[in-house]
Parts: structure tokens; sequence; C-alpha cells
DNA sequence: TATTGTTATACTCTATAACTATA
DNA sequence: TATAGTTATAGAGTATAACAATA
């Protein structure tokens, strides 16, 4: 006989066993959460992450080519080309012909493209709180090294 | 006058700037890794993480509906569908009516399915030493702990 | 011949809503 | 009316191959 407004507690309780002990699937869970938190931040803004981030990498390293971009984010071709039509479209990134390989275009932010990355800085500066708020100020610095450290140990030969 | 045998080095080079002291810009390629090593380590099985997960989770907790499980794992119900048949169909999952609410459906492994897990066991393991094999015993214990802390902190309200 | 970026196609994951069968 | 799961549709990310222009 349970009580009927409610569910039984241990009905919706699961054992996770040995995934809470599993790297990729911590990361995972963590990264979701992560996206989560970056749509309430840029709510305002229809920024998805991997444009933001496009945005950050290009205003750092103007007029590299559209391929160096894309291939340190990951973001295959056919994706960039569409991702950088949108930022185009919207304004934000401005494409230009390589003199010297005529081939390949390469990519920097339009004044409103750099305004708009400066102000998102804020942001960025109120995510980063909202993130290290469950830390020790030397816990989130510990997790971001370890977090490099395991990307630098598992690099790929692309 | 550049080298004509090699790119010029910094071409390729990108400032990532702010972005490496971002946790969510490192979750975000930690987990991709993780995911490649996955693929790689479960070459041979056709299965996918989520997949994977989705056994191990039902393997762990027998009987509970397809709606507990999926939500644990932020799996919507739709997917989840399509999932789980895709699990029957393998011969690795049981779906059974429950008798108390004709609405759902409870899940477990069958034989083949339990095996199946339990056979992959090893190569969990293969890959967990290779994800250890880049840090001290203690920090691969303390990056499990600070991302179980940044969930714990992030926890959604559902 | 090889490479840069584009186009096209397809598959997965995600999001949404409409639907069914229950409750 | 609300809920559990299904079906259907569409959007985004990813993978792949074919293509045009150029190297």
């Amino acid at each position: 006989m349970n009580l009927p407004l409610r569910d039984t507690p241990d009905e919706d309780t699961l054992d996770f066993g040995d995934l809470n002990a599993s790297l990729g699937f911590l990361l995972r869970v963590a990264q979701l959460q992560a996206f989560d938190s970056f749509y309430a931040a840029f709510d305002a803004t229809q920024m998805k992450p991997g444009e933001f981030t496009v945005l950050r990498l290009i205003g750092l390293n103007p007029g590299r080519r559209q391929g160096v971009i894309a291939k340190a984010l990951r973001i295959k071709p056919a994706h960039m080309t569409k991702l950088i039509q949108r930022m185009v479209d919207a304004g934000y990134v401005e494409r230009e012909a390589t003199p010297e390989d005529r081939r390949s275009v390469t990519l920097s932010l339009t004044r409103d493209g750099q305004r708009f990355v400066d102000h998102q800085q804020t942001t960025l500066k109120n995510l980063e709180i909202k993130d290290r708020s469950g830390f020790a100020p030397e816990e989130f610095d510990q997790i971001l090294t370890l977090l490099k450290r395991y990307i630098a140990g598992n690099k790929r030969d692309d």
C-alpha cells in the first residue's frame, strides 16, 4: 500500500553503479549542463555555444583561413560553411578571398561582430562566476588544469 | 619568403585566449575526445555511448519504467522510444507492460543483453586504464570528484 | 593530382506537437 | 484533465561523397 499522492520514492531513484566512476559519463553529463548554463546566460542573443566560440576564435585570430578555424574546433567543412554563412548573414563575420591561394577564404569579425563579442564579455563573466560558485578557488583552477591534461593526453592525430 | 615544403608555422597555430580558461569550452572538447575514445574502444560492437549507457543503467535497475531511465539520462521520450526499439531489435532489452499502470512500460535486459554488458566490462576497463594513464592516481579521483561537484551544483529542476 | 571550400544527401540527436491508451 | 509512451515532422550536427576552382 503506497501513499496515493506521491510516487514510491525508490521508483525514481536509480542506482548508477560504476557510471559514477566513469570519466566519459561524467564528462558527458557535465557538458550537457554546461550547455544549459550557456543557453540560460545567452538567452537574449539567439547564439549557440559553437557559434559564439567561432566568433571568439575569429576575434582572437583575424585573417585566418576558414578551414583552420574549423579544424581547431572540430567543425566539419560542410557544417562550417553553413555556420559561417549564418554569421555573415547576421553581419558579424566578413569573408575575404585570400590573394596567395584563391581557393581559400579568410575570416574576420565585422565592427558589429567585434562589438557583439566585446559586449558579451559581461555575460561570459557572469557565467564563470556561476561556474566557480560550487568550488573553492583552487578547485576551479584544478578542474581546468585536469581537463587540459586530459585533452592533451588524448590528442587526436587529425 | 616561406619554405615551400611546409605551411608557415603560425598559419595553423591559433591563439585560444580566454577559451583556455573556460570550463564550458574545455568540457566540450574533453567530452568530444571521450566519445572518440569510446568509439575506438567499442569499435567492434556497433554500440553508441548513449545506447551502452542505457544498457548499463537498465542492468543496474531492472524493471524500471522507460521514462525514469530516459529522464535520468536526459534522453527525450521520442528519442528513447527509438533507442529502446533498436535495443529490443538487437535482442538486448525486454519491454514489459506494467500491471499497475498499463500506460507505462518497464525495461530489463535479456539474457543476451546481460551477457553483452558483462562481456564489455573488459573493454570498459581498458578504456579506464587509458583515461587514467595521463594522470597521477589521486588526480584521476580528483577530476571525478570535481566533475560530480559541478554536476551537483548545476542541477536542473526538470 | 591534391587541396579549399561548397553543395547535396543521409543519419543521428534534439525539440515539438499531435496522437493513443490509459489514469 | 493529466500522464506514459508513440508517431510524425522539422531543425541542427555530423559524416560522406561529389563537385568547382585553384594549386
